[in-house]
DNA sequence: GACCCGTTGGTTCGCCTCAC
DNA sequence: GTGAGGCGAACCAACGGGTC
């Protein structure tokens, strides 16, 4: 797809094909029926119809999706966001469709519809993006991103939201569609990645960075995802990359 | 043979989920 | 919002392969 100009405002439906990419406009899904499976750095996330999906331009993703869908998509330029706004969302937002965002869903889709052509779409993404930045990261997400290579207990998160943890735990996973542990891993699973890819680091020390004490966490995590041993991944991304 | 690095098996403890 | 039980993740220890 070339640059784009102007708000993308149409419904789309997903096949069972998985597709990984990113593309320079950032994208809004807003689901009509039906499951999207999606993937990001920090999301893994099954999108039904009680939760909105917002990619910032440049964000890798993977989807598919299962059954009989339907979702509003908005594709929009990268100008209509600032460069403080993009960084704020920065890994993609999973966010529950509150009656706010379902009015919005159904002012759009008549945008969608409009013999007219989507010419109001962009006042009401406007709105709409108010909305997105509106506690966009609470504080125990922005805590384990800036402490994710540290030991991080249900208890301290907890405590950042004045939750008993138990309940946390539930209100972790309907916002980011993952328990926080589970979070965690793959966040710090994706950072070892990027650093397996990118330096000469033992393994060792690469868990120690991430957050893992013992380098065996770090090989079983890995291998259980991936399917094969960090050491292995290493090899396989040098190979590539010549 | 010593050392380093990576992997694997067994055990412990904290997390998750269900029921209330 | 809380308590309790089951389960899975994390840790420790041991082992294997490679290098010097």
């Amino acid at each position: 797809m070339g640059s784009l100009t102007r708000i993308l405002c149409e419904r789309r439906r997903y096949t069972e094909q998985c597709y990984t990419h990113a593309h320079t406009f950032a994208q809004l899904i807003l689901p009509l029926q039906g499951t999207l499976c999606i993937q990001t750095e920090i999301y893994n996330a099954d999108l039904k119809d009680d939760h909105l999906f917002f990619f910032p331009p440049f964000c890798d993703h993977t989807f598919h999706s299962k059954d009989h869908n339907e979702f509003l998509v908005l594709d929009i330029p990268e100008f209509f966001l600032s460069p403080q706004e993009i960084k704020k969302i920065n890994g993609g937002l999973y966010k529950s469709l509150d009656p706010r965002w379902q009015a919005l869903r159904l002012l759009m889709l008549n945008e969608a519809d409009s013999a007219q052509g989507p010419g109001g779409i962009h006042e009401l993404f406007r709105y709409a993006s108010r909305l997105l930045l509106e506690d966009c990261l609470p504080p125990s997400i922005q805590f384990i991103h800036e402490h994710y290579h540290q030991k991080i207990t249900l208890q301290q998160l907890a405590d950042l939201e004045h939750y008993h943890p138990a309940y946390y735990c539930g209100w972790f996973q309907k916002t980011t569609g993952q328990t926080p542990m589970a979070y965690i891993k793959n966040l710090r699973l994706n950072k070892a990645k990027e650093l397996l890819a990118e330096s000469s680091l033992p393994v060792l020390q690469i868990a120690q960075e991430v957050g893992y004490e013992h380098h065996s966490t770090l090989s079983r995590v890995f291998k259980e995802q991936e399917k094969i041993s960090p050491a292995a991944y290493r090899e396989r991304m040098q190979r590539s990359a010549k």
